[in-house]
DNA sequence: AGTGCGATTGACT
DNA sequence: GTCAATCGCACTA
C-alpha cells in the first residue's frame, strides 16, 4: 500500500459509530485502522473486535458509572477511549453510540498492511504474527498511548478509521475474553481463520 | 493513606 | 500448558 492509495480510502465518519455497539464491533470488522506518526504511516485491518454495552453490562468500564478514566465512552460516538491496564499494556476503544450512553468497541485483533518495520521495532520483536494480535500488542504496535485518549477518530489526524481495503471473510463470534463479570455474552466478533485473531485456538476458528 | 484488582503479555515447564 | 509482573484507578477510612 502506498499513500496514494490511503489518500483514497474515505474516512468513517461519526454516523458508522453512532447506533448499536454490537453492530459497529461487526461492522469494524475488515475496516482500516491508520496511525499517522513523525516517523511516518502505520496501518493495518482490523480482524477482532468486543461490544460493551452501555446498560446491563457489568463488564464494561461504564458499568459503575461516569469517572474520571472512563468518561470518553460517555461522550459523543467516535473519539478514542484508552486505558492502561496491568501495570504495562494500553488499550484502544471507540466510543459508540450517543452521547452520555457509557459504551464503547475494544480493538483487539489487526492484521499489518503498512508500516511493519516500524510495528516490528515498538513491539521489540522481528515476528510477523505476534506484532498484533491482541489489545495490547495491537496498540504497542501502533504506538497508542494515554495521550491519544479522547482523541476524535472520525478527522484525519493521528488516529482514525477508514472503509475496508479487502472484503471480510467469515465472521466468528464468541464470549469476551478475560473478563469475568457477564462472561457468557456473544460479543467477541472476529475474521474466521484470520491469524491475527486473539486467543485460544477453539475461539478463533 | 491504604487496599484490591484488572477488557494482558511473555517467559518458562 | 502455567504463572508472575506491574501500576493506575476506584473505593474505603
Amino acid at each position: 500500500m502506498n499513500m496514494t492509495a490511503l489518500g483514497r480510502i474515505s474516512l468513517l465518519k461519526a454516523e458508522f459509530y453512532n447506533r448499536d455497539p454490537r453492530r459497529v464491533a461487526r461492522a469494524l470488522l475488515g475496516k482500516l485502522l491508520v496511525r499517522k506518526t513523525p516517523r511516518g504511516i502505520l496501518a493495518g485491518r482490523i480482524v477482532e473486535t468486543e461490544a460493551y454495552l452501555g446498560q446491563g453490562d457489568a463488564a464494561a468500564h461504564s458499568a459503575a458509572g461516569k469517572t474520571l478514566r472512563n468518561a470518553v465512552l460517555f461522550g459523543p460516538p467516535g473519539y478514542a477511549y484508552v486505558y492502561f491496564i496491568y501495570g504495562n499494556h494500553y488499550m484502544l476503544n471507540i466510543s459508540g453510540q450517543r452521547k452520555g450512553v457509557g459504551e464503547g468497541v475494544l480493538l483487539r485483533g489487526l492484521e499489518p498492511l503498512e508500516g511493519i518495520e516500524w510495528m516490528q521495532r515498538h513491539r521489540h520483536t522481528k515476528s510477523l504474527t505476534e506484532l498484533s494480535r491482541g489489545p495490547g500488542r495491537l496498540a504497542a504496535a501502533m504506538r497508542i498511548t494515554r495521550s491519544l485518549n479522547g482523541l476524535d477518530l472520525c478527522a484525519k489526524g493521528p488516529l482514525w478509521l477508514g472503509t475496508a481495503a479487502r472484503p471480510t471473510g467469515k465472521i466468528g463470534v464468541s464470549v469476551r475474553i478475560g473478563i469475568t463479570q457477564d462472561a457468557h455474552r456473544l460479543l467477541r466478533f472476529y475474521e474466521r481463520g484470520n491469524p491475527f485473531v486473539s486467543g485460544p485456538k477453539s475461539l478463533s476458528t
